[in-house]
DNA sequence: GCTTACGGTAAGTCATGGCTTACCAAGAAT
DNA sequence: ATTCTTGGTAAGCCATGACTTACCGTAAGC
């Protein structure tokens, strides 16, 4: 829900080519355990991880349950990353300007 | 350098924290740690992984290093973010015109 | 009904990494 | 030159979490 678990969850390399897969196009589970190294179990596992984190939610199709990657989630952390952009960015023009204070 | 060692640093709390007070403004390790609710030597092994993502960097001024984040660094996190937001909203906007095949 | 595919959960193992204290190098100040 | 500040590094401890196998529901197929 926060970015910061959107962060946390992304750290993981298997958990971000998990979500990478997935945004790539939505999957059930099955499928994203064959073309990745480790077993279903940890699949489903990171797939949790992702969904507490707000990043992906999924469809019951069946037996199945296919995974979305859910936009509100990549919209929180592109908020969070936009919002430090433009700090930096300010304080970079800052620098270039010659930072002259006007604090006064 | 590539956007999964940023995810990986920022995936931390306490680095997320410092990372935030530099993007906030530059600011020396021992200001940073004082604001923070672990020891200097924590803050500054933070800074290293940081600085390894390429997500800061440090100006020497005297005996202090003053460390600012990198604006490139962060540029890379969002070109990653913003690449997979355009395959998302496409997927999504598919699922609202009703997903007819257009593969033919 | 029974069996097979699909997938979430439990329990246990093991590596990663975040933290601390102790130590050391380099610049500033007197 | 000695002392104090600033901050990076080393060694060691311990919690977190990523992974496995085993198990259990549930839906589909026969």
């Amino acid at each position: 829900m926060a970015y910061q678990e959107s962060l946390s969850a992304l750290a993981d390399p298997t958990r971000r080519q998990i979500f990478e897969a997935i945004a790539d196009a939505p999957r059930p589970v099955g499928e994203l355990a064959q073309s990745m190294p480790v077993s279903r179990p940890a699949v489903s596992q990171h797939l949790k991880v992702l969904s507490d984190a707000g990043l992906v939610m999924c469809r019951v199709d069946g037996a199945r349950r296919i995974y979305a990657v859910r936009p509100e989630g990549l919209a929180q952390l592109r908020m969070w990353l936009d919002r430090h952009w433009a700090n930096v960015m300010d304080r970079f023009a800052e620098e270039i300007n010659g930072k002259e204070g006007l604090d006064d």
